[in-house]
DNA sequence: AATTTATGTCAACATAGCTGACATATTCGA
DNA sequence: TCGAATATGTCAGCTATGTTGACATAAATT
């Protein structure tokens, strides 16, 4: 037994009951989703920490490598970050030669992004420990287990936010290409 | 040559085929936390924007709520930040009254941390949405899909790291009452 | 009394977001 | 054809949140 008993407080009404699973909330997954993925982005980071890169770049090199020739504005979509914010990492990828850049075929304005051999590497290796960790995770589920997983995960993304995961169902304004 | 000019792939090897399941990796699940996560953490963001509050203040908030009474070293060591970084936040919180400090009742050097009622009241705030998300992507799934879920989240922890979402198995260094 | 521990604090720095403003090339529409 | 809209790039500065390193203080331990 820990804590809360002796402590005395004044006169600030001070709360030393533990907030539980009253009030219908669940806390166990909230945390279980913190921890877990905490440590799931743990191990990428630890790799891009040798090579001077950050998550930022992390996340552009992964998407690109699984689209290749995908706009800018595509991108940026799918980041939901500022196109400031992305230029600052796209940048020093394009310079350290992991991205290339090639003018849209049909509109030139647009920059499409694709991997040189070198950022596929490096997608590869930041991909494969997650991998690993997934695969751990899933050992021991069944079938039916993994399908519930990918049903859990699916359901806690905003329903606009389809990005990449799955893309069917890509509703009205499809004027990328 | 302001802009990188009309673009031409020449020499530089650039490919152009997705990065799929080939090799063995998971990218469905990797892609699926990342969207997952992104948008689960985007409900109590929205509401610690109307606050002046930050996710650092929320996790603070949250497991002084879990854990009324933990030490400083305590926190620290769940959050994995610096002490630097914690007082930061953690002095907004107690100077607005959301947390409160009471010494150590047997070690007085401790701070131990407690919410007050207003911070009871913005750790469950925050923590409602979450768990509508969550009841929601669980929703359709039965009790071995429930469960299933509960496992591959736990085994996506580092063992080392389990913090508060499952303390049986505290492992030795006890030294916490 | 000396040391260690728990915590706080100052200062400087890095990363990765943000807004706002403006430039340039290209496409599109009147 | 010309002007507006679009896709992208870029400059400047701000914020939030992490980092290191150094040092201060009070309390516990030896």
């Amino acid at each position: 037994m820990s804590r809360a008993g002796a402590i005395k407080p004044e006169s600030d009404h001070i709360l030393d009951r533990p907030m539980g699973d009253t009030d219908g909330i669940d806390f166990e997954i909230i945390e279980l989703l913190f921890f877990a993925y905490r440590d799931f982005i743990s191990d990428p980071d630890a790799i891009l920490d040798t090579s001077g890169f950050g998550r930022a770049h992390h996340r552009v090199v992964h998407f690109v490598n699984r689209e290749p020739g995908l706009t800018v504005a595509a991108l940026l979509d799918t980041l939901k970050i500022t196109k400031q914010s992305l230029a600052r990492v796209l940048k020093q990828l394009i310079d350290s030669g992991y991205i290339a850049q090639v003018a849209g075929p049909e509109d030139r304005r647009q920059r499409r992004l694709f991997p040189t051999e070198r950022g596929r590497e490096l997608a590869l290796a930041l991909a494969r420990p997650q991998s690993c960790r997934i695969a751990h995770a899933m050992e021991g589920l069944g079938e039916g287990g993994r399908a519930a997983v990918k049903a859990f995960l699916s359901g806690m993304i905003n329903p606009a936010s389809r990005g990449a995961a799955d893309d069917q169902d890509d509703m009205m304004e499809g004027h990328e290409q």
